[in-house]
DNA sequence: CCAGCATCCGTCATCGATGACGGGTGAACC
DNA sequence: GGTTCACCCGTCATCGATGACGGATGCTGG
């Protein structure tokens, strides 16, 4: 374990013979100009110590830490594992670093993180909806650190969301196109927003599509299929599977719900696709080699990231944006669980 | 965005008229005791204030500015992601939080980024394989910054890893049980020191159930499959289901690449697990839900992250361990994709 | 009544940087 | 040769904490 002390500014000065502001002024370009044989020295002294300032004491001293926040439902969900890696995208290329805090489920815990956050000075956090988003906000917004609110729409806050709606509509559209008429629609209870956008796009596929919105087709599922448990999922599915007559298709939260309506009408004795289309949305790993491969609607979450972390550093660069980016999602990835309904077929 | 000042130390002495060294022995228990009634004017001030001690400038003062560095491959993998919960999960109880650096592939970003952490203070690094772990171990240590290497035995480093080698004979053994005698081995070329373990516990099985190795039998996959790309591994996959005579299980080195060779069977008409017996290794959702879902041995990545985190903070208070930890597996999850071979069922 | 000793608490150097400010030096010009 | 002004660079207050050190206060006992 190297015990020896880091050399500091001092020592640099010292060893090139100039006072410790004249250090500061060649390393960080200060307000006036150095003299072209000091700065060599300088130079060299810093080479030959291998010196390199102390961020902690340039963060008292200046005002930033050049430290993002990141506050994390929890990474095992392969979403927000991938948003962070989009934040650490954005971020890394101006060197900042990020602090990661993943609460899942325990409750206050995303508030506490934020008291650390502040505590620890960081230049701005990026919330993911976790239980209490405005008390964590607050939190925050007294400390004086700027925040970015992902996949929720809080009003006054700066948010960055994928265009929900819009992939309703697409995903539906999908659907209506292969000649479906009875559409279901399984919702996810948690994450609100996003599931109710989705629905509204639905309810314009089908209307355009000229079909009724029928309420026995749409169900709110069970508690949320979070990366692992498809079996909560599977009971909500096979309700929707019974009503009578039987839709032909199903729209499905996310993947794993959508797995999950897989394997509900395998119970069934019914055939995907032949009997039932299903399509999902996150493109997930799990619907990419499950049987049959899953049509999917693929999140963009590294882009949702990338561009939460692009505006926090706007943000602290002073630029001023629109409160709200919206991201629209990618193409459709059509797999083998989507085909047209039986009746149209050769 | 509030813009007030946090109110400071001072505040808090100027508010409760003390001075400013009370408040700070109010706080931390200071060497000395503090009479009753300051000490409540104290407390009093902080709660109405609101005060809370700046981590940065406390940092400065102090050595330790209580977090925790994590360079890490890629989040996109789930079993680094789970890896940085279980790191999470043991620091996070302590107040420690947590710096996270994917590395993702770009040369020399490992080093770059320990370098960063160097800068920053932090306390401890955990260190996840990533290119050049030496060079990257070194700069730490020259920084002073204790680190703990995650799935790799380092000389000299402290380290966490699991017993790859009983994973290995535990895998092959679950085969030979079900009578297998043609059992071949998929390994992966990246991780080598897992992989090589796994083999010789493959090898130690084989002998213990009588069974020859064949070298041509074992064979080290494409790149690595990492979270994604199954494709590549169908090729390696193939090569190995067209040895004559044909295997009639396969060991792959993790579930993505089992998922590849069971598409590479059927590719050749072949049925598992009643031609062809696949176990992996990871418990990955895509394994779950893949057809048949996958019999895997659960890769215990909580857990080390968990180990991992509890030596650092172990290693920070002074504790002296073994310089290696080593964990086993859980234990083995049978699902569908093996079963005896053809000739012993009836 | 005062020395002696606890007990409390305030002063201040320190951590390692930043950068405003002002003083010194030398060249140019009158 | 003296003034002036640029140009450099060194001094020092500051960021917000920590905690060693020693001074003041009050109580006890001789």
């Amino acid at each position: 374990m190297a015990s020896v002390r880091r050399p500091t500014r001092d020592d640099v000065a010292k060893r090139a013979g100039v006072s410790s502001a004249v250090v500061s002024y060649v390393l960080n370009g200060g307000p006036k100009p150095v003299g072209e044989d000091k700065r060599q020295r300088v130079l060299i002294a810093v080479r030959e110590l291998g010196y390199y300032p102390n961020e902690i004491a340039r963060s008292l001293a200046g005002q930033a830490t050049r430290s993002i926040g990141v506050i994390t439902p929890t990474l095992v969900n392969p979403v927000w594992a991938k948003l962070t890696m989009g934040i650490s995208d954005a971020i890394s290329a101006q060197e900042y670093l990020m602090i990661v805090c993943d609460v899942e489920d325990q409750p206050d815990l995303d508030q506490r993180y934020a008291q650390m956050m502040v505590a620890k000075q960081v230049d701005g956090v990026v919330l993911v909806p976790t239980s209490n988003t405005p008390s964590t906000l607050s939190i925050l917004d007294r400390g004086g650190i700027p925040a970015i609110v992902v996949e929720q729409d809080v009003s006054d806050s700066a948010c960055v969301l994928v265009d929900a709606l819009d992939s309703g509509y697409r995903v539906t559209r999908h659907l209506t196109e292969l000649g479906h008429k009875r559409i279901a629609m399984l919702r996810e209870r948690r994450s609100s927003l996003d599931s109710w956008k989705r629905y509204l796009g639905y309810e314009q596929a089908l209307r355009e599509a000229g079909l009724e919105v029928d309420p026995a087709l749409v169900d709110d599922g069970a508690a949320s299929v979070d990366g692992s448990v498809v079996e909560g999922g599977i009971v909500a599915a096979g309700a929707l599977l019974d009503v009578d007559p039987r839709p032909t298709a199903v729209f499905a939260h996310n993947d794993l719900m959508a797995i999950a309506v897989i394997q509900a009408a395998r119970q069934r004795g019914l055939r995907v696709p032949d009997d039932l289309s299903v399509i999902g949305v996150d493109d997930a790993d799990a619907g990419r080699y499950c049987d049959p491969p899953l049509t999917t609607l693929p999140f963009p979450a590294r882009e949702l990231g990338r561009e939460a972390g692009t505006r926090i550093l706007a943000e602290l660069a002073g630029e001023v944006r629109e409160r709200l980016s919206v991201l629209p999602s990618p193409a459709l990835v059509v797999r083998e669980s989507t085909a047209s309904p039986h009746h149209l077929r050769v």
